[in-house]
DNA sequence: CGGATTTGACCACG
DNA sequence: CGTGGTCAAATCCG
């Protein structure tokens, strides 16, 4: 009953679920207008996306035979993930331009090879995710989004409050995961990170196995998973990363204008969505870290966008690399929603999984 | 001691 | 050139 209560699963298949409505939503909006056509495919493949994960996960537990999954219980301060953040990952298409096989490669730095790697970069599907972070005394710290990031650089931004950091994939090196984010603290609303993350992640564990996910449990996963209608939008990803990337969550990263630390949090238990009763639960305490808070993820129904963006040159590469690899239809043009087309008037009722 | 973070310098792009 | 993104040496932390 209590949000807190529930599994990963059940709220990852809540917010799924919520995503696949919004976004018909958003499509049948779009359809009485006189949208493109690129939006409206876009939406479809992002509703098919959240019921194909929401399918996903109800098959995966039942097969499995429900996992409790406690990962957040376990103990680490880097617990896992908490919702999915469904819309903003996975669906994103088009890594480059085939797989992340090992041949173009070369363990060189960026600077050196420029251009596999820079066109790689540009290449990456890229979305950002707005994160909530409520704090009790004002003060915000890090979440955790279930994946390993390692900080490889910090910088002020013209015009912005506070510095935006930059983070790799800690296995980049090691399994060539190219999957980088950078957090940016909102001006106006401090409570406020926008996290964009550009790339897939490719490597095995993207989260090492902090969510409870039975590590023997996601490799099958994937397999079942596999392509379907999913293959329009991605073509081969690297295995295992459905499920993976259905656990990746938020993230939140803050490093306060002092310079203080930030602290990583321990978290999941808590979703908030603004317009509903649902949950709040609090983060519960047995943590020695001074400052915890209390995270809300990215729940477009309520309000919060999350937004694939590309600029145009992108487009351009994306559609070149493209054509080559497979001809899948385009999955993420300049899509934006407008943070008033999202808010919808939905709102759900109190119980829900009760 | 190894891995992560910090931070100024460097690089590429517009 | 200015700006954003990345590198990498120094430093920090467990």
């Amino acid at each position: 009953m209590e949000g807190g209560g529930w599994s990963w699963e059940q709220r990852t298949l809540v917010n799924e679920l919520i995503q696949g409505m919004e976004f018909a939503k958003q499509l049948s909006f779009h359809l009485e207008g006189s949208s493109s056509v690129e939006n409206a495919e876009i939406l479809v493949q992002r509703i098919l996306s959240s019921y194909e994960k929401a399918l996903l996960i109800l098959n995966w537990s039942g097969s499995v035979g429900h996992q409790p999954l406690q990962a957040a219980a376990v103990t680490a301060p880097v617990a896992a993930a908490a919702t999915g953040s469904g819309s903003g990952v996975p669906g994103s298409p088009l890594s480059t331009n085939g797989s992340p096989r090992s041949e173009d490669f070369d363990g060189t730095k960026d600077h050196q090879a420029p251009i596999n790697a820079s066109k790689k970069r540009k290449t990456m599907p890229r979305w950002t995710d707005q994160v909530k972070v409520s704090s009790e005394n004002g003060l915000e710290g890090p979440i955790d989004d279930g994946y390993s990031w390692r900080k490889y650089g910090q910088k002020d931004i013209l015009g912005a409050k506070y510095p935006r950091s930059y983070y790799r994939c800690t296995y980049r090196n090691t399994q060539n995961c190219w999957a980088i984010k950078q957090v940016q603290r909102s001006d106006e609303d401090p409570t406020i990170f926008e996290v964009t993350y550009r790339g897939q992640h490719s490597c095995s564990f993207g989260q090492q196995q902090t969510v409870a996910t039975p590590p023997a449990a996601s490799p099958e996963k994937k397999e079942q998973i596999k392509h379907n209608f999913s293959s329009s939008n991605q073509q081969q990803p690297p295995p295992g990363e459905a499920l993976l990337n259905l656990q990746k969550g938020l993230k939140v990263d803050t490093r306060d204008l002092d310079k203080r630390e930030a602290v990583p949090f321990a978290f999941p238990s808590t979703y908030e969505c603004q317009n509903s009763n649902f949950s709040q639960s609090f983060l519960s305490p047995a943590t020695p870290e001074p400052n915890y808070y209390h995270v809300s993820p990215f729940v477009n129904s309520s309000g919060w966008a999350q937004t694939l963006q590309h600029s145009d040159s992108d487009l351009a590469e994306i559609l070149s690399a493209q054509t080559s690899a497979t001809s899948s239809p385009m999955l993420d043009l300049d899509f934006q929603l407008e943070p008033f087309e999202l808010v919808p008037s939905f709102s759900y009722a109190p119980g829900y999984f009760s």
